[in-house]
RNA sequence: GGCACUGUGGCCGAAUGGCUAGGCAAAGGUCUGCAAAACCUUUUAUAGCGGUUCGAUCCCGCUCUGUGCCUCCA
């Protein structure tokens, strides 16, 4: 591999040269959305960060894993009742109904922003017998004890093998300081003790049997079980959102080293927040805008607009969305890809001579940003570098030879469609001569001075998605809006 | 309360021990039936106070601010 990738890796807390575990292949994991409504703006940035990341890899020329989970079991709210069960009474559908119907919303939403499938898409209620299997080998290690139908890890026990809190970066004195008590506690044997199994109530739906009588597993077991099974005792990259980190992937992190007595993941990548007005967007709070809301209505954006914004920032930089920032990103969208769109007609003109601007420079350079932990907004400041590039090559100011116009073009498009996964809107698609008959017509009105007729027509052609512009010179381009 | 992280121009957002991305907006101008666009030119920044240094926005300390985690959360 050409390029040397620094990741900013949670567990150490600095930015490392990526080495893989086998040269040339890269394992990812990264926590799904528990489905028990619709997925918000939040879930889709880290979704979509995560999609980068493959999609870089795989331009490198890394043969990727990607797995990426679906939590279908509810975990427990405080009064007692699980969260897809309370959809599910509240949408008066079976627990199962209410998984599917947004297990089907959440790849349709992910599929319109333009990501890749997974290689793998584990549901945890598919791995109950792994969960069941992990559980048993903690008991037998001792990491782990049964009362009344539940099992706790024990992590009294853990503490004098391993230590607990290396990827949050907490002490665990702080941590019994600061831990709340819960109903259930009374159970654990140790305030940091958590739930490996539950014992189930008689009413609840989703349950399984085990060795502990019916029950359902605990928050953290499923992913261990998922990552390890697809992915071995050790891999590459395990990610999420910010707000996973503890204690849900610390708690990942001890089960796995537990029971393989060796530390699971060797990069550990966190996506920030992106909040509203500057608070979080969850969905338990409500405080959310779910990307539904800004397909349609009265000003609606593209999915690909949605793409780009969330990519102008940095990953691990808290992104506070607005309306006004969507707008600027939306403006400079459109610049880009009219630039784009030029350097795409100039191929075809044969120029010879020396180029004014170093084009393999500026490709590496675009390397370079993404090489560094994934610097989404530095690559696009060099794609509207190229822009502005175009633009002085129009006008004279600059010298571009053939080679390197198509150089640019094809870095260009590559570092756009395949990296940050952004759609480029093809060229018309309607009938070429029909249009070319409505601008022909227009031309005859607007010599006539009859602007309403010409007027309607630009405004009608937009609506259907074409922009018109009439230059200087009396011509008339058409424009897909982009 | 504990532990983290953050603070860059009107807004969004990069980067960096010395020459500081990019986008949006603003102002003036060119063009124009109108509209939109485009183009040219221009302006504005590193929360505060100390320290290290020849030099700090960048490193260190303190203060203030905001946020996150500590409970389900991407």
């Amino acid at each position: 591999m050409k390029q040397k990738i620094k990741i900013y890796n949670t567990l150490s807390g600095k930015k490392e040269t990526f080495v893989p575990i086998i040269q040339g292949h890269v394992g990812i994991y990264t926590c799904g959305p528990t489905v028990y409504r619709e997925i918000h703006l939040g879930n889709c940035r880290t979704f979509i960060f995560f999609d980068l990341i493959v999609r870089y890899f795989k331009y490198l020329g890394y043969k990727v894993r990607y797995v990426r989970n679906i939590t279908d079991v509810g975990h427990l709210e405080d009064e007692g009742e699980d969260k897809i069960s309370k959809r599910a009474r509240l949408e008066r559908l079976e627990p199962m109904e209410i998984t599917q119907k947004y297990t089907l919303d959440f790849h349709h939403i992910l599929s319109v922003l333009n990501t890749l499938p997974p290689n793998i898409e584990p549901i945890a209620t598919g791995h109950i017998l792994e969960q069941i299997e992990l559980i048993v080998k903690l008991i037998d290690k001792g990491l782990a004890y049964e009362v009344n139908g539940s099992v706790y890890f024990d992590l009294k026990s853990y503490i004098q093998r391993y230590d607990y809190g290396i990827l949050s970066h907490r002490n665990i004195e702080d941590l019994i300081a600061n831990t709340r008590n819960l109903k259930a506690q009374n159970e654990k044997r140790y305030t940091l003790d958590f739930a490996l199994w539950k014992k189930a109530s008689p009413k609840h739906l989703m349950s399984w049997n085990s060795p502990w009588g019916k029950g359902f597993p605990g928050w953290h077991l499923e992913c261990t079980a998922m990552s390890t099974k697809y992915l071995g005792n050790v891999f590459d990259i395990h990610g999420g959102g910010i707000d996973l980190k503890f204690p849900h992937h610390e708690c990942e992190l001890a089960q796995a080293l537990g029971i393989s007595e060796k530390n699971p993941v060797r990069y550990w990548i966190h996506v920030n927040l992106l909040t509203i007005k500057d608070k979080k967007m969850s969905k338990s709070s409500g405080h959310l805008i779910l990307p539904s809301e800004l397909f349609t209505g009265e000003k609606s954006f593209s999915a690909n607009l949605i793409r780009f914004f969330m990519l102008q920032s940095h990953y691990r930089s808290v992104f506070d969305f607005s309306i006004q920032s969507l707008l600027s990103a939306e403006k400079g969208f459109h610049r880009l890809m009219k630039y784009f769109t030029t350097l795409k007609r100039l191929i075809a003109e044969k120029n010879r001579g020396l180029s004014t601007f170093d084009v393999k420079d500026w490709i590496q350079r675009c390397y370079d940003a993404m090489n560094d932990d994934f610097n989404s907004p530095k690559l696009i400041s060099h794609l509207f570098e190229a822009g502005n590039l175009i633009e002085s090559f129009v006008k004279g100011k600059e010298f571009l030879d053939i080679y390197d116009i198509q150089l640019l073009h094809r870095n260009m498009r590559n570092f756009l469609t395949e990296v940050l996964g952004v759609n480029i809107p093809s060229d018309l698609t309607v009938n070429h001569k029909l249009i070319d008959l409505l601008l022909e017509i227009r031309k005859l009105v607007r010599k006539e001075k009859k602007w309403d007729i010409s007027d309607r027509i630009r405004n009608e052609l937009f609506h259907l998605g074409y922009s018109l512009i009439d230059n200087e010179d009396g011509s008339t381009c058409l424009n897909p809006n982009f």
